[in-house]
DNA sequence: GTTCAGGTGTCCA
DNA sequence: TGGACACCTGAA
């Protein structure tokens, strides 16, 4: 692959931990330090050397790193004062942040946030990514190839592209009973009920109800679009994992209603929500953090 | 064979 | 308003 560039003296940034933090499904490790990433309609390679300020980005040019790059990585964002504060609110953050202090929470596209995350419910990490390279393999169009890796890669189809599917071809992708709810947002988004590019501006609370009007979209799936695509860092996803880790950490290990789970993250965290619950998703699902609890309660 | 996985819609008290 | 329960699928 040509057309390299290299991005020096980025801090906070280890394309594992971000790639590997959940918020992201279209990629592959293809060696030791090196990732393809399939986003914005372009195929990278991603290069870093462990511990290293210094990220070499494959098939792109200076102008597409200016322009879609820095901001999808968000690079200008410093980490320094959102990890610092974290850190300093008790001996556990500080563990999480020193853990994943790589982690950057990306600026994805919206409508691809939409459906991945209609597709992640109540399945595991592999098999959202095998869905969805099913989705775009059959639905999206042909991207540039990369060299000697034998495949075809495709871009995440876009609404109207998607909206050909039908509820079986949905079911050939191995959605199951998501098929509906995949075809629910082509729909909404088709005729405009649900207009994507209206929530960057909306008041959060108006935002999440819009997106909940979509079938297969509740307040988890709700919270993880407005905080992966829109940057809402107030937000914090609540799944079984988090919901475990806060449990764990926070509660004495007893069970907690969701929504007290949001109000103790909302006034502990504040703005800096989101960024906390990725820490502490990756933290706690790389560690495997009390994953035992729901099994011992039950 | 059984259970569980980054939840949500539906039904019923 | 809130608590069960089912739901595609495939991996362990």
């Amino acid at each position: 692959m040509n057309n390299m560039v290299m991005l020096n003296h980025v801090s906070h940034f280890n394309i594992g931990q971000i790639l590997e933090s959940g918020q992201v499904f279209r990629f592959e490790k293809i060696s030791d330090h090196s990732y393809l990433l399939n986003a914005k309609q372009k195929l990278i390679k991603i290069t870093q050397q462990p511990d290293s300020s210094s990220v070499a980005i494959y098939n792109t040019t200076a102008s597409e790193v200016e322009e879609i790059w820095m901001n999808y990585f968000d690079i200008n964002t410093n980490y320094e004062n959102i990890t610092a504060t974290l850190a300093a609110k008790d001996e556990w953050m500080a563990k999480a942040v020193e853990f994943g202090k790589g982690i950057r929470i990306l600026r994805q596209d919206p409508w691809e946030m939409l459906i991945s995350f209609i597709v992640s419910q109540n399945k595991s990490i592999p098999h959202i990514k095998a869905c969805l390279k099913n989705i775009t393999n059959k639905f999206g169009f042909p991207i540039n190839e990369v060299d000697g890796m034998g495949e075809h890669y495709h871009s995440f189809p876009t609404p109207k592209e998607l909206s050909r599917a039908t509820e079986e071809d949905l079911r050939e992708c191995k959605v199951g009973f998501r098929a509906p709810y995949i075809m629910d947002a082509c729909q909404k988004v088709l005729n405009g009920d649900v207009i994507l590019n209206d929530l960057y501006i909306m008041p959060i609370e108006e935002a999440k109800a819009k997106l909940m009007t979509i079938k297969g979209v509740g307040p988890k799936v709700a919270d993880c679009i407005l905080l992966f695509a829109y940057s809402r860092m107030e937000l914090f996803p609540t799944d079984v994992w988090i919901k475990r880790v806060i449990e764990g950490l926070y509660f004495e290990g007893k069970d907690v209603k969701l929504e007290e789970i949001q109000k103790f993250a909302s006034e502990y965290f504040g703005e800096l929500a989101g960024y906390a619950q990725q820490y502490l998703f990756f933290y706690g699902r790389e560690n495997a953090l009390f994953k035992d609890i729901s099994k011992k309660k039950a």
